[in-house]
DNA sequence: CAGATGCTGTGACTTCGTCACCGACCTGTG
DNA sequence: CACAGGTCGGTGACGAAGTCACAGCATCTG
């Protein structure tokens, strides 16, 4: 039997001691940076639990755009994968392991027995579920009716480090907002003109968070 | 006891003998249409069933745009009350009752009994949610990537009658596919110049379907 | 019939996305 | 070291779409 990874991880006395027992046997697996985990169309093969690394999904048009979905971190799941297994569909979007995993995939037979028996199984697997649902509908909400500059503003403070400094190149941000990378160039060149932000390659070092926040907060400035 | 409203509606053999037991001792009500069921922040009070009528989710921006997320009718759950209960958030969307309406509200306790307790009402609620969830993502992909003449061809399609004919007016349409009145008004006369459809007020003729479909389809035409 | 309300059309303007480039930088390899 | 190929960001021109302000007409209701 495989070391139980439950203990000393995010999902420590999550679980039940019936569940807890099922899934501590499971064998976690060990996934390079940049694997893609599944693609549009794909039919899932396992419920996954990420122990640690990040894996990224993303939306992709057939015009070259590609659009973050959610970011999958330790102790979260894949609604995609939920989706499939609950709805009998396949995916839609295409998941890449963003830095090097940990994860345990759980067979789906003993997802669907989990969820049957289990409350606390039950219980935290439609957390997450409904709390990825609420996050989509934020997107969807950001993407049909802010501008850009509102989606650029909030989607800086909400990622800058400590220090105001972000590692990511246009490209990334563009995904990550819904938008061109064209357009994340131009806006953030028109806000390091007014002094709100300095644009170095793959890094921008916010100025003030406080007039970004207040951008971010009503859409003015 | 209430007459047994499970007989003879869709939702008839559905569920378990006593999840039937649970359910058929609830009173359905009449809503009047126009009523506003939930509002963006309100806190749900129970599990709306829906027997009779229609009813529609929008989001709404600060700016008076709104987007349709869905039509519940028949046979169908609302996505963000099972959001609320399961997730423990509030609403962010609003439900308005498009027609007179027939409809059960399941109570919490009792909706939190019978998903731990009845696997055939558990099955339905979370392939309902997962259906639904799987929609709005192809709505989000459609608002993301997709132009306004694209989606507005695969709309009428798809919500044209037999005859062609389809009731409608231009904010409507503008709300189900995300974009604005004055731009569908456009892109309708554009179609109208065309041949594509014929516009009268609230009221438009698909004359052929066809090419429509080839634009629904492929994006050119 | 008079107003109120709902639906559609229009022009001017701004913002965004797209396309086709180019040049700067980064990293590994011969 | 030089060079090749990849990544990243900047630019100009253009078309598509959203916004604003308003005007005209259709319907409805008292």
């Amino acid at each position: 039997m495989a070391t139980d990874w439950l203990q000393a991880s995010v999902f420590e006395n999550l679980f039940d001691a019936q569940a807890g027992a099922a899934l501590g046997a499971l064998t976690p697996h060990h996934i390079a940076a940049g694997t893609v985990l599944f693609r549009p169309g794909d039919r899932p093969d396992g419920f996954l639990l990420v122990l640690a690394g990040k894996v990224n999904v993303y939306l992709n048009s057939r015009t070259g755009r590609e659009l973050l979905l959610y970011s999958i971190e330790p102790g979260q799941t894949c609604l995609q994968t939920t989706l499939a297994v609950l709805g009998s569909q396949t995916y839609s979007g295409e998941a890449i392991a963003e830095t090097d995993l940990v994860a345990v995939a759980i067979p789906w037979s003993l997802f669907n027995q989990l969820i049957g028996t289990s409350t606390s199984f039950r219980n935290f697997v439609f957390k997450a579920f409904a709390d990825r649902v609420g996050e989509m509908t934020q997107l969807l909400e950001m993407v049909a009716f802010m501008k850009v500059e509102f989606r650029l503003a909030r989607w800086l403070v909400e990622n800058m480090g400590p220090d105001g400094i972000i590692e990511a190149s246009h490209a990334d941000i563009a995904a990550a907002i819904g938008s061109a990378r064209e357009v994340v160039s131009r806006r953030l060149e028109v806000m390091s003109e007014r002094g709100l932000v300095e644009v170095e390659r793959r890094r921008i070092r916010v100025l003030s968070p406080d007039r970004l926040r207040a951008l971010a907060a009503n859409g003015e400035n």
